[in-house]
DNA sequence: GTATGGATCTTCT
DNA sequence: GAAGATCCATACA
């Protein structure tokens, strides 16, 4: 998969796509696109200490906290300079289900990894991964090749306050484990 | 089913 | 001091 090309190109190839870390890796289903030209992007007010990594070259990863709490997990696209990222925001377990369950607790399979800060303590990806290398660090990305094909829907993006009306989510419809349900306006054209 | 508030930390005002 | 790319427990319908 390259990375030095448009953030929302990227975006819609990661759905359908496996997240891997270790022994736990997930098909990815939902996902969201960042860039520095808008004001929701972290990369929007320039560099930061925290946001170098956006500005690096393409293909790391990109681990900030949220809410002082959770842990979300980035792929830093486009070329060097520019700070743009794809936010994973929902995978389907694939491998390693039972590590999973161990690390979430006592939430149904469902939960286990429908939403971006659940899919990084499944999958154990901390903020010490902040900025290693997508091709040969502990976190990979495995391009589909066969498999089920994903059929991506975009929408606005989510838990956001700034920028609301860019649609930039891409989900899989035809996946359970999205974070959310579709907008009203999926919905009534009758999707689920 | 929806609604609300707490946890907890980095950054900015 | 406040807000944020969140999640969870609890309360109420």
């Amino acid at each position: 998969m390259r990375y030095d090309r448009s953030v929302h190109e990227v975006a819609r190839d990661l759905v359908g796509a496996t997240l891997r870390h270790g022994a736990t890796a997930g098909r990815i289903v939902e996902v969201e696109s960042y860039h520095q030209e808008e004001p929701a992007c972290h990369a929007f007010i320039g560099p930061r200490p925290r946001t170098e990594v956006l500005f690096g070259p393409p293909g790391f990863a990109y681990v900030y906290r949220s809410y002082g709490i959770h842990a979300l997990v980035n792929v830093v696209c486009e070329k060097e300079d520019v700070g743009a990222a794809v936010l994973i925001r929902a995978l389907e377990p694939v491998d390693g289900i039972e590590l999973m369950r161990e690390r979430r607790g006592p939430v149904a399979d469902r939960d286990l990894t429908n939403g971006p800060g659940k899919l990084t303590e499944a999958l154990g990806i901390t903020l010490e991964m902040n900025g290693v290398d997508l091709a040969s660090g502990p976190i990979q990305i495995e391009p589909r090749t066969s498999g089920r094909e994903p059929e991506v829907v975009t929408g606005t993006r989510i838990g956001i306050t700034k920028a609301i009306e860019l649609e930039w989510r891409f989900c899989d419809a035809t996946s359970e484990y999205v974070s959310r349900p579709w907008p009203a306006a999926m919905r009534s054209a009758g999707r689920r």
